[in-house]
DNA sequence: TGCGATATGTAATAACATAACAAATCGCGC
DNA sequence: GCGCGATTTGTTATGTTATTACATATCGCA
């Protein structure tokens, strides 16, 4: 890693502390970007900073979402940051995905979790993971 | 219709009628797998049918999908063909998806879909279509 | 210092999907 | 049957997304 440990302080950016440096220029970039992006738009964005590969970020995406601190979303083949820099959710997210504008909005929902658990326990299905991706317009796009 | 493959005893695929040829064999092909297929993986198979490239594959699915005789799988990147006749594509779907032998079971659920409608309302969101998946393994799978 | 685990760099290639254009076919009123 | 617009098909080329393979560098620790 290219970090040292710091000391969690928690008014900064928690995750900056032990991400390398391809991981926080990634990361970065996502959490400016106010809609999903490819991880080849992330390419594009980081050639300035000495990025040269797709697999540079594909590797640097595996890791964050590895932790949480990023999302793929599968309809778009496209990455989001965490919308909740405290979150690590480990439990089901679903976003719902503007089409108009693109932007994504990042809930949980415990009652759809139950209701899939149940469901998963009934046919002896063990989840290891969900995806959960809403399609439509959101309000303020409507509204114009 | 060339196949004559019925897993529902007591009535024919109601669908083979106004498909074109192609439709026809692409869906033919999806119900005859016991596992999700690719665009080109339907191509493969079906080269010996004539079928010569990849937007030949894609045009069917398309019109397939949009008819909900078959749904595309969007954390594969494949597609299968409906499990239920009288599957409704205007209805939430969730699909569970075995990672070991890849089966895939397709199921509603209306609590979930009142759940994301909700959610939706306060949102103001209009929902235009949902993709739910399950990966995880599967209770025959689990069991062996 | 040496060693295993992790991270990086680079090139090549695989896998998935669409654009653009021409030709054939279908549905249907006439 | 004939005309004609809508749909489907065929074909080539290209665009987009993701991984394989291999070499190099760095980190954590004994
Ligand atoms: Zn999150
Ligand atoms: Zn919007
Ligand atoms: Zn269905
Ligand atoms: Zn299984």
């Amino acid at each position: 890693m290219a970090h040292s440990h710091d000391d969690h302080a928690g008014h900064d950016h928690v995750w900056a502390a032990d991400l390398t440096r391809n991981q926080a220029l990634v990361l970065g970039a996502l959490a400016h970007a106010d809609t999903p992006l490819s991880a080849y738009q992330l390419l594009d964005q980081l050639r300035a900073e000495g990025l040269r590969a797709p697999l540079q970020v594909y590797r640097a995406l595996e890791k964050l979402v590895e932790r949480g601190l990023a999302h793929r979303l599968e309809s778009l083949n496209a990455f989001v940051a965490c919308a909740d820099e405290h979150c690590h959710r480990t439990g089901l997210i679903a976003f719902a995905i503007c089409s108009t504008c693109g932007k994504v909005d990042e809930f949980a929902d415990t009652i759809i979790e139950d209701r899939l658990g149940a469901w998963s326990e009934g046919q002896g299905f063990t989840v290891e993971r969900t995806t959960m991706e809403i399609r439509g317009t959101c309000g303020s796009c409507a509204a114009s």
